[in-house]
DNA sequence: ACATAAGGTTTATAAAATAAACTACTTTAT
DNA sequence: ATAAAGTAGTTTATTTTATAAACCTTATGT
């Protein structure tokens, strides 16, 4: 038999790197701080998601400097929006049945 | 600032559990056998996953023999259909903003 | 008797998530 | 001027999870 439940992409089945992504969906760029905030993420696993979810080519990520300060901003890619919307889909194929 | 993102229970975030609850939500009972091909699981992990659902008081696992051959049956409990109702209702608060 | 299969469990390994420690500066207080 | 504290992250280490591989027991076919 072939399985009922589609495999789920697991670069996005992590909590914080979903929530990361539902929040680059809704906006056309958002910065670390900001995104550490919202998400409620501590800085240093919120770096490694972030490099994750980069890597994937699901975001870009840009280093700058505001002022003085570091400002790394995040932005979603088409191939990222893609990926989100397919995994909502998977998983709402898992919680219709 | 307090964060925009709920925790997700992280018994039901995990694609194979996640499978079992979804399909034990809809069905009065089901067989290691039948879960194992619904789900694409491997006995091994599918064994696993089981114990903690049900360490976690989300299923009922019951052993038995139909003729001479063992047979484990599962019911999802009430514990377990309210994690499983809150688990989505979090889950779609993620992918709803 | 021996090999294969059913229905699992247990143990070992690999991958992921998280926390803690650290780097490199900047700002504020003394 | 120097020390202490804060900002914005990164790196490393630890813990947790998931997965795979090996194993157990009974049954069945050859």
């Amino acid at each position: 038999m072939t399985p009922d439940f589609k495999d789920l992409d697991p670069l996005l089945h992590s909590q914080l790197r979903l929530a990361v992504m539902s929040l680059l969906i809704s906006v056309q760029s958002a910065e670390f701080v900001f995104i550490k905030e919202k998400t409620g993420a501590t800085a240093g696993n919120l770096s490694v998601q972030i490099d994750k979810l980069m890597n994937a080519g699901y975001i870009d990520v840009t280093k700058s400097f505001r002022g003085k300060k570091p400002v790394t901003t995040c932005m979603i890619t088409k191939k990222g929006i893609k990926a989100f919307e397919d995994y909502v889909n998977t998983l709402q194929s898992y919680i219709k049945k």
